[in-house]
DNA sequence: CTGTTAGCGCGTTCAA
DNA sequence: TTGAACGCGCTAACAG
C-alpha cells in the first residue's frame, strides 16, 4: 500500500533488462510473489482464485520465468545433459532423438554434448554440464574415466548410461548385449551352412562395441570349430564408402570367403551396391549379414539379414527410467536389455 | 582471520549439497571470492602469482563453477539453444551437428528443441528456453508466429535463422535459396532433353521449403512451355519407402513421364532401388534427379543426379556468425547463402 | 492456503 | 590489482 520502502535498489540494477519478473506478476495480481511461484509450479496448492488472477497477470504482462533463477533457488534445471560419443553415427541420433522426444514431452530440455570417442572430453564435458545443476544425465557405454563415475555416483541424481549392458553401472542402464548380438548373426551363418565367414568393421579402435559383437562372433565360430579370427578393418570413419572398401579388400584377401558379417548396415549397405555393380551375386556367390536394422536394408538388392536394434525405443526408455526417478515413482528396474532381433532377408 | 562472525546461515542452509563452491576455493587459497571468479574467467586481471594459489585450491578441491549461478549474477549463460523441426530428419541432423561441434569448440553447449514443424510449439519452445538466458538463438526458417520474432527482435541477443534464405530475417540468416535450387534441377532435366517432368514429394503439406523447390521448378518449365504442375505427394514422413510409393503411383497415373524431380535424395533412393528391383532402365526408361547431395547417392546404381546442399557447412557458418557476434567482432554480414552444387550423375 | 524471510552461488559495481 | 557489498529472480523453509 505505500511505496515509500526505501526502495530495494540501494544501487542500479544490474542490467538493463526490463523483463517481467514474478514481482511484476505479484504487484498486478496482487499477491505475493511465492503464490505465483506456486501457482505456476504446483497449482493445486493455490487456490482457483488466486491461481486465476494469476494467470492473468502472466499472459497479460507476458510473464516468462527465469529458469535460471528458479534453478539457482531450487538446485536444478529442468534439463539433461546428453552425451554421445559421436553426431555422425545415425545410432547415436536416433537414440537421441527418442530420448530428446520423451524428455521434451515431460517439460525436459536436453543438453547436447559429444565426445568423439575420448573419455576425456566426456570428463570435462560431464564436470562442465554438472555446473548447469541439470536433473539427470544420460551418457552413452558403460566405460568412462574414473573420476567421471565417482563424480557421478555421488551426485545423487539419475544417471542413465545407454547402448551397452554389463555390470557395473553407476545407476541405471539401458542397452543391447553386444556379444550376444554378434553371436547371433554369426550363429545365423552358420545355421545357413557357411563354413568361411568373416568379421568387416571399420574404426573398431575406438568403437569396443562393435569389438564385443566380433568378440561374440568369433566364440561362436571357434565352438563350432571354423576359422574364427578372419577380420577385416580399417581406422576410417563408417559409411558406404568405407564398407564398399574393406568388402573389396575382404575379397582380394580371401577370395574363398562364404559369407560376411558387418559391423553395421552402413558397412553392408556399401557393400552390396558394389556388389550389385560387379554383378556378384549373393547370397549365392557370398552372404551378407549385419547390425543395426537400418530402414535402407529391406529395398537393397538383395534385402539384408540383419541383427535389428530398436534404436529410438532405447532412448525413450532410458529417458522413461530418468523420468521415473525425476517424479519419485518405484524405479521398476534400473536395467533394461532392450534387445535385438534376426531379421532374416535375402542376403544370407 | 576471525571466525566468530554469526554464521552467515541463520538456518539451515536450504539443499543438503555439499558441492564446493566458490567461497571454499576462496578460503583454500587465501583470497576474495572475487578474485577466485576472475582469476577463472578474466585471467589476465589477476597477478599471476595469486592466479596460481586460485589454480591449484580448484584443482585440489575438485571446484566446478556453477553455471547457474553464474547465469543468474550476469543475466547470461553459455548455452545455446538450436530449434529444429524434426530430428527425424537426416538434413537437419548434419546442420545440428556442425553447430554442435563448432559451438562446443568454442565453450558453448547446445540445447536441443523440436517442433514438429508446429509453429505453436515452436513459440512456446522459445519461450521457454530464453528463460535459460542463452547467449543467442539458432532456429530453422524464417516464417515464425509475430510473437515470436517479436520477442527475439526485442530480445537484443545474436538469433540466427537457419535452412533457407529470403528477405525478412530477425537478425543474421544462413541457408539456401529454395526457389533457385528447384529452378536448377528442372532446368538441368530440360537441358538433358526431358520434357515431361514431375516432381514429386511427401509430407509437403507442413514442408514448405519442399514447396518453395517445387514453384522453382515449376516456374521454369512453365516457362520452356511444357507441363508444368505434374506433382505427386503423399502426407507421410520421408523415407525410402515413401519414395517407392510415391514413384509407382506416378508411373501409374502417367505412364509417359521422362524424368522425376525428388524432393530429397531418400525418396529418390527408395525409387531408383524400387526400379532396379522392377527393371526399370534409368536414364533411358526414366531419369531421375533430386535435392540434397547424400553420400547414398554415389553408391546407387545408377548415381544418382542431385541438387547437393552443405549442411554440415551451413552449421558451421550458423553458429560461427552466432560467435562472431557473441566476441564483439565485426560482424561481417548478416546473411549467407551456403549455396549449393549441380551434381550430374549417372541417373540424368 | 497464503505470506514472510532468507538465501541459492555467483558477478557487477564501486571503492581502495 | 584486490576487495566489500549487494542483488540477479526465484523458491525452500518456516510461520500463520
Amino acid at each position: 500500500m505505500a511505496k515509500e520502502k526505501p526502495s530495494p535498489r540501494g544501487r542500479r540494477r544490474h542490467h538493463g533488462d526490463n523483463r517481467v519478473t514474478i514481482d511484476d506478476v505479484a504487484k498486478e495480481a496482487g499477491v505475493a510473489p511465492i503464490t505465483v511461484s506456486r501457482a505456476l509450479n504446483t497449482p493445486d496448492k493455490v487456490s482457483s482464485k488466486l491461481r486465476a488472477r494469476v494467470d492473468q497477470a502472466v499472459t497479460s504482462l507476458g510473464y516468462v520465468p527465469n529458469l535460471i533463477a528458479g534453478g539457482l533457488a531450487s538446485a536444478g534445471t529442468r534439463v539433461i545433459p546428453v552425451v554421445v560419443p559421436s553426431l555422425s553415427i545415425l545410432t547415436f541420433i536416433e537414440v537421441v532423438h527418442g530420448i530428446q522426444q520423451t524428455l521434451e514431452d515431460a517439460g525436459y530440455q536436453v543438453l547436447l554434448g559429444s565426445t568423439d570417442f575420448d573419455l576425456d572430453r566426456e570428463t570435462s564435458l560431464i564436470d562442465s554440464v554438472l555446473g548447469y545443476s541439470p536433473s539427470g544425465v544420460i551418457l552413452t557405454g558403460l566405460k568412462h574415466n574414473d573420476s567421471t563415475v565417482q563424480r557421478l555416483k555421488t551426485w545423487g541424481r539419475p544417471v542413465v548410461e545407454i547402448m551397452e549392458l554389463g555390470l557395473p553401472c553407476i545407476d541405471m542402464n539401458v542397452g543391447v548385449d553386444n556379444p550376444r548380438a554378434g553371436a547371433c548373426m554369426a550363429q545365423h551363418l552358420l545355421d545357413r551352412g557357411y563354413r568361411r565367414i568373416a568379421f568387416l568393421g571399420v574404426g573398431m579402435a575406438r568403437d569396443y562395441r562393435a569389438r564385443q559383437r566380433f568378440e561374440g562372433h568369433r566364440e561362436v565360430l571357434a565352438a563350432a570349430g571354423v576359422e574364427s579370427d578372419l577380420l577385416f578393418t580399417s581406422e576410417e570413419p563408417s559409411s558406404y564408402a568405407a564398407g564398399r572398401r574393406v568388402f573389396l579388400e575382404a575379397l582380394a584377401a580371401r577370395p574363398d570367403l562364404d559369407a560376411l558379417h558387418f559391423a553395421n548396415d552402413n558397412l553392408a549397405a556399401g557393400a552390396i551396391l558394389e556388389a550389385n555393380r560387379q554383378g556378384i551375386r549373393m547370397p549365392d556367390d557370398i552372404a551378407m549379414g549385419s547390425y543395426l536394422g537400418l530402414s535402407l536394408g529391406e529395398h537393397l538388392s538383395p534385402t539384408l539379414t540383419t541383427v535389428s536394434v530398436p534404436r529410438f525405443e532405447m532412448g525413450v526408455e532410458a529417458a522413461k527410467l530418468l523420468l521415473e526417478r525425476l517424479e519419485g515413482r518405484p524405479p521398476s528396474q534400473p536395467r533394461i536389455d532392450i534387445g535385438y532381433r534376426l531379421i532374416a532377408r535375402e542376403s544370407t
